[in-house]
RNA sequence: UGGGGAGUCGCCAAGUUGGUUAAGGCACCGGAUUUUGAUUCCGGCAUUCGAGGGUUCGAGUCCUUCCUCCCCAGCCA
């Protein structure tokens, strides 16, 4: 057996997910379970066979709204652990509050998984389902923990409720209808769900413990009123359950055997094993029961992830809608860039802790040019034009010709084959790659200095060039700058290499080269952390996240097909705008920058 | 001041039941290659694990005291 010469296959750390989850695998924690085909009680369960699934994981998003670069992460782990696990992942919508969601988020978020590489079908199975879907399940639940002492109708009002409840340091005290026959519960119960009852006028609770340390076991509200309309199951229910009791439900229902969550949720899990186990005990879901892990969520500077927030920007328009550019949800960095490899790399890179961290956001812009690095084919792009007249041509290359320059696409990989263009007597070079007086270890153009020649510098695919000055307007500004072509230097030519220079130009013919709208952007705040503290997030935003240009690009590029990447020579990683381009006039959005290791 | 978590290199993050010189990645710093000051390649990068005590032949791993940070008092998720 010989090992595989890839060794560039990326080693994934190990994390406490991944050690529980080998835990499980060895003790067969879950190797009994049976999968009845479906989400469904025990007894659905049971008539199935075996589960094939090695665990369950699942991506559980409340559709209220667009995912975002945190999501992610939880979408990388959830599918990551059951794709290295032998396992499914299932893909939920945690629909249980029929106020906030909407049917345009559903469809978002499932573009946006897809996007990012995964998916819920499986052998021809789909895994996505719907919380809204347990309704029917979830409002016998209620019934059966009434029926056996453990929830109860407590007509105060919500103020009496906060007023009861206590403090951090102090207990709560039993709600005056907390002793309340279980019949009668239940008929109010059935009261609330036929729509006899005013939202407010009661609601359903556990009876757990009111003087519990932990507040989320006070007798947790389970079931509320609300006359809303539910984008799935329209007004079939006037009675919501909530998150808390709604969630392990869904998980066992769905046999989930690892259910990750964000830390935030580590005070629910005695509430969430408190449900499952009394609904396991009545007969109705099967053990082994799910377990609910939690992991610190991906925090990265520069950003705020708040939904809030994100939908105030966009309300407020200080940007241009959830998918700019500049916006942290996967649909704006996917047009800004972003492949959904490099959002996995940075999924992969942070790993999974229990531990509150900041991510810099340049590892993510790493880890996009990692990705980019080796599949983007390169162009040459001028952003800041200076013109560069080559005044010999004539006598090099001749009057009225161009010279055909070839290049390959990209650098290490031949297999992407050759670019074509020409070059031509008058060029456009960057503003900065001339310099009349130039800055100590300056590689690039500047006229003859006190006795000593030009410098020397190759036009990149072109020949190798000397700078002999440069023309200025009346104002003194710099309106080109000359050159003299040095003969017998062409790249790919025999000899090309006798003369040796340290600098190369990147250029566009003045003629033949095009002229194509390029945004360039940058982070949104100035801040690192724009929501820290007491600060109003906007006064850090960025009054210069977005400049519009005109650059010259290649003629080739005229070609580029919405969402295609490239990297523009010696500046950065460049997309085709998916929403603004049009067939034969692309516009490019910066994704990300090249290093740039000379310090200016 | 209740409860639940977390503190290992600049940023992440491994460190099974205590056992030789504390993984790895990113960043950074050298040096080599380079028609991108990019990439690639080589080399370097924690006598120390929040702090102090203690147990032990031996502790990041056990005990103890203390410090710092995060989360929880929605009929949101």
């Amino acid at each position: 057996m010989t090992a595989p010469t890839d060794t560039k296959a990326p080693v994934t750390a190990t994390n406490f997910l991944r050690n529980a989850i080998e835990r499980d695998l060895e003790a067969n924690t879950y190797a009994g379970r049976h999968w009845g085909g479906s989400p469904g009680d025990a007894a659905h369960h049971a008539a199935g066979p075996l589960d094939p699934a090695k665990i369950r994981t699942r991506f559980p998003p409340e559709p209220n709204g667009y995912l975002h670069i945190g999501h992610a992460k939880s979408i990388c782990l959830n599918f990551g652990l059951a794709r290295d696990y032998a396992g499914v992942c299932h893909m939920r919508f945690d629909d249980t509050n029929p106020e906030k969601e909407e049917q345009e988020y559903v469809d978002a978020i499932l573009d946006a998984v897809r996007w990012l590489g995964f998916n819920w079908e499986q052998n021809g199975a789909s895994y996505l389902f719907y919380a809204s879907d347990y309704f029917d399940f979830m409002y016998r639940a209620a019934e059966t923990l009434i029926e056996r002492g453990h929830a109860y109708i407590d007509e105060q009002n919500a103020e009496a409720m906060r007023a009861t409840r206590g403090t951090l340091t102090e207990p709560g005290t039993n709600s005056p209808w907390r002793d309340r026959p279980a019949e009668e519960s239940l008929r109010l119960f059935r009261e609330m769900r036929a729509g006899k009852h005013a939202e407010g006028s009661m609601i359903l609770r556990a009876k757990i413990d009111m003087a519990s340390p932990n507040i989320n076991m006070r007798d947790p509200a389970i079931y509320r009123i609300r006359f809303a309309e539910h984008h799935n199951t329209g007004n079939t229910w006037c009675i919501y359950p909530m998150y808390t009791f709604a969630h392990p439900i869904e998980d066992a229902l769905e046999q989930i055997t690892h259910s990750i969550c964000t830390l935030e949720f580590e005070d629910q899990r005695p509430f969430y094993d408190w449900v499952l186990e009394r609904l396991a005990e009545a007969g109705l879901l099967a053990h082994p029961l799910p377990h609910q892990y939690e992991f610190a969520r991906l925090n990265l500077t520069y950003i705020v992830t708040s939904k809030r927030k994100l939908k105030q920007l966009v309300d407020e328009k200080h940007i241009e809608g959830w998918n700019d550019p500049r916006m942290p949800t996967l649909a704006g960095m996917r047009r800004r860039g972003y492949t959904p490899e490099s959002l996995q790399m940075l999924a992969e890179r942070t790993g999974a802790s229990k531990s509150n961290s900041w991510i810099d956001y340049s590892v993510l812009e790493g880890c996009l040019r990692e990705d980019l690095e080796g599949k983007a084919p390169r162009a040459m792009a001028v952003l800041d034009p200076l013109k560069l007249k080559l005044t010999n041509w004539d006598e090099v290359i001749g009057a009225g010709r161009v010279e055909a320059c070839v290049a390959p696409a990209h650098p290490h990989h031949p297999e992407f084959g050759e670019r074509r263009f020409n070059l031509t007597p008058e060029i456009w070079i960057e503003r900065e790659d001339f310099e009349e007086i130039p800055p100590k270890g300056f590689r690039r153009l500047y006229p003859p200095q006190a006795g000593q020649a030009g410098n020397m510098a190759r036009l990149k695919y072109g020949y190798v060039i000397e700078c002999t000055g440069c023309e200025k307007d009346a104002a003194g500004n710099i309106t080109a700058a000359l050159a003299r072509i040095v003969p017998d230097t062409k790249s790919g030519t025999p000899g090309s290499d006798s003369v040796k220079v340290k600098g190369v130009i990147t250029w566009v013919s003045a003629t033949q080269g095009i002229a194509t709208e390029v945004r360039l952007y940058d982070r949104l705040f100035t801040e690192a952390q724009p929501d820290a503290g007491e600060r109003n997030f906007l006064d850090a935003l960025n009054p210069n996240s977005k400049r519009i240009i005109t650059a010259w690009v290649e003629p080739g590029l005229a070609n580029a097909q919405a969402e295609q990447k490239f990297q523009f020579e010696r500046h950065g990683y460049f997309v085709a705008d998916r929403v603004d381009s049009r067939a034969g006039e692309p516009i490019f959005n910066l994704a990300v920058g090249l290093k740039d290791s000379w310090a200016k």
